[in-house]
Parts: C-alpha cells; sequence; structure tokens
DNA sequence: ATGCCCCGCGCGGCGGGA
C-alpha cells in the first residue's frame, strides 16, 4: 500500500502534471493539499477516468483539500474540529482499505507574530487535541500533509536556514506544537526510513532554488502504532519537482506492508 | 541589500503562498 501526499499549488493549473503522477508513481493513495477552489469545481470526471475515486473539501481560491483512491473512500470527518467559526478547508478525514487517512493543510503563518501566527498555533492545538482521539481508535492512521513545520535547522531538513530564521515555518513555538504532536505516539515515516539524508519536499519557485537545491522538508506522513508496525519504506517523489508546469511541493510518500 | 515566481480571480494588479 503505497500512500502519498502531494500540495499540488492549484489542481486546475496542475491537473495535467497530477494525472501524470498519479499514472506512474504506483500509489494506491494521494492526498492533495491547495487545490484553491470550490468542492463542486474538482475535475472529478477526469480523475475517474483516470481510475481514481475522490472526496474532496474546498473552498473558492484558497486552500482546499482532497482525498484519492483506487478503491471506496469512507468520509469520518470534513474539518478540523475544535472551531465552528473556522472557516478555512484544511481538513479531510477518510478511511480507505482499513486506513484512516487524516489530510491536513497546517496554516503557513506568516507574518509573524500576528493574528496569522496565532491562528496557526492554535489550529496546531486543535490538531494535536484531534490526533490523540486518532490514536484512541487504535486503527491503522497515517496523519499526512503539509505541516509548514520545518523539524529542525538540521542540513536534512532545511539546505539554507537563515534565509527562514523569522520565518513562522522554524520558529520555537511551530516546531515545539510539532514535536508534542510527534510525542504522543506518532512516528516520522520519512525522517524514521532516511535519518542521516536531506529529504525535502518544497523548493521555492524564487532564485532557482530547485536548481541550487535550497529546499526544506514540510510534508510530513505520521503513523499511528498500527501503522508504524507496517512501515516498509518512505521517500520523496522529487524528479516530479523538476518537470514542466511543475508545484513547488514534490510528493512524499509511504509504503505499508499489508496487514498480517 | 532587495527581489526574484506562481496561483486564482478576473481583466488590473492583488492577496496569498513559504
Amino acid at each position: 500500500m503505497r500512500i502519498a501526499t502531494y500540495n499540488v499549488n492549484g489542481i486546475g493549473a496542475r491537473l495535467p502534471r497530477l494525472l501524470d503522477y498519479l499514472g506512474h508513481s504506483g500509489n494506491d493513495i494521494v492526498v492533495l493539499q491547495e487545490i484553491k477552489c470550490q468542492t463542486d469545481n474538482v475535475p472529478v470526471a477526469a480523475l475517474n477516468d483516470a481510475g481514481w475515486q475522490v472526496a474532496a473539501h474546498g473552498q473558492k481560491g484558497f486552500n482546499g483539500v482532497a482525498i484519492l483512491a483506487r478503491t471506496a473512500i469512507t468520509p469520518t470527518q470534513t474539518g478540523l474540529p475544535g472551531d465552528d467559526g473556522d472557516e478555512q478547508a484544511r481538513y479531510l478525514e477518510a478511511e480507505v482499505a482499513g486506513i484512516r487517512l487524516g489530510c491536513l493543510y497546517l496554516p503557513n503563518g506568516n507574518p509573524q507574530p500576528g493574528p496569522k501566527f496565532d491562528y496557526k498555533l492554535a489550529w496546531m492545538e486543535r490538531l494535536n487535541a484531534h490526533a490523540a482521539q486518532l490514536l484512541a481508535l487504535e486503527t491503522p492512521t497515517v496523519l499526512l500533509g503539509d505541516y509548514n513545520v520545518i523539524p529542525t535547522d538540521a542540513t536534512i531538513d532545511i539546505a539554507r536556514p537563515a534565509m527562514m530564521a523569522n520565518d513562522a515555518l522554524t520558529q520555537p513555538q511551530s516546531r515545539a506544537a510539532f514535536r508534542r504532536l510527534l510525542a504522543q505516539g506518532w512516528t516520522d515515516a520519512i525522517r524514521t526510513r532516511h535519518p542521516h539524508s536531506p529529504c525535502y519536499t518544497y523548493w521555492d519557485y524564487q532564485a532557482g532554488a530547485w536548481q541550487k537545491n535550497w529546499g526544506f522538508r514540510i510534508d510530513h506522513l505520521l503513523l499511528s502504532p498500527a501503522a508504524a508496525d507496517r512501515l516498509a519504506d518512505a521517500g520523496v517523489d522529487a524528479d516530479t519537482r523538476g518537470e514542466d508546469k511543475a508545484s513547488d511541493h514534490a510528493p512524499a510518500w509511504v509504503q505499508l506492508r499489508a496487514a498480517t
């Protein structure tokens, strides 16, 4: 079971690239962030024709998440619990083939300090509360997406830490909230499989960042204990970032063994 | 020392991204 997370930066502009990726990457499940369209405008027919079931939670112009799967999708949660006034489409959860998937697009939080950073930190607290409830289910669960947190300043997580020192993605509060999430008992699949290698998932469009490999790691796949028991491999489909009309993110993935 | 680039919206540049 190969499961990937891919921030597409606009499903409209990315559809040819996305369909190409879906066709050759060998995934069974692909979750998307930043589809940037209303739920009704997701190109469901084109995805169905390519052999993918679709569940989506969108909004006009910004944000938006989706779950694509080769087999049936059973939605379990739309929107992150904990704030009925939150209108931003950043969380979608479903069960596919006996695995619970939480697809998330965590707020960027810039500029910091400020209300957007406050929203990010509040969102992370809500995520941590919901994640604890997911762990209590003891179902194999993958909590994956664009976390907008660079876990450390080490070269394995970021090529040029000084460039991001004042960014919301590297602040101690952001990192501490991410560490608290991991400490609940989640396994960072990519870092577990690649403890010493850079595994960047994002390269800025500007300044030739891709060509210089000035990237960082913000797309994460967190495994519950029951999922971590089945961890076979994990990585980043970095070649996707070098294609024409690429997103600024590359897909990150995990391979899980069959249930025993 | 600064800005570079891309997306959606919608037709003029702007908000948002990271």
